[in-house]
DNA sequence: CGTGTAAGGAATTCTGACACG
DNA sequence: CGTGTAAGGAATTCTGACACG
């Protein structure tokens, strides 16, 4: 599950975010997909769960340099 | 490990195979990739396994029609 | 701040074919 | 039979920027 497979098209179909905002959280530092030789992003599926949090933690009011800062974005 | 998310490239790196090779394999009905709405392959995990015993048995002196007569390419 | 979009380029993948054998 | 390759096109992804606010 942590193998980084997927490029972003993937997941923006399994998350529903679009391209804009995948690459801005990672602009932020929330999410760390690797790249393939030509730049490409590949993510995981355990980004995918992260991607989603992320973006239903801004949906509930943070930003994203809260999210930076607490490490972890779920509390279990 | 069946969602069908990665692309013939990174296949390619997960299996030391060729896209000419994955493609053949699929074309003699080997492996069933999802297509994207531009065409583009996807491969699941389990994909990867099995593209990776097709070519395995195909070293052993077996032939694309044998592996698809038996279905199943391993025998547990 | 978080996200949308148009812009131009680079990398990826696709198909059908010729080749060897 | 299974695989390599050059060919041209189409789809994908990338970055930096302007926009709103």
């Amino acid at each position: 599950m942590k193998d980084k497979v997927m490029s972003i098209g993937i997941v923006c179909d399994l998350t529903g975010l679009t391209e804009r905002q995948i690459r801005y959280y990672e602009e932020k530092q929330l999410v760390f997909p690797v790249r393939t030789k030509g730049g490409a992003r590949k993510f995981s599926f355990e980004d995918v769960e992260r991607l989603k949090e992320i973006n239903e933690k801004l949906r509930d009011g943070f930003h994203t340099f809260d999210l930076k800062k607490s490490g972890r974005l779920c509390c279990k």
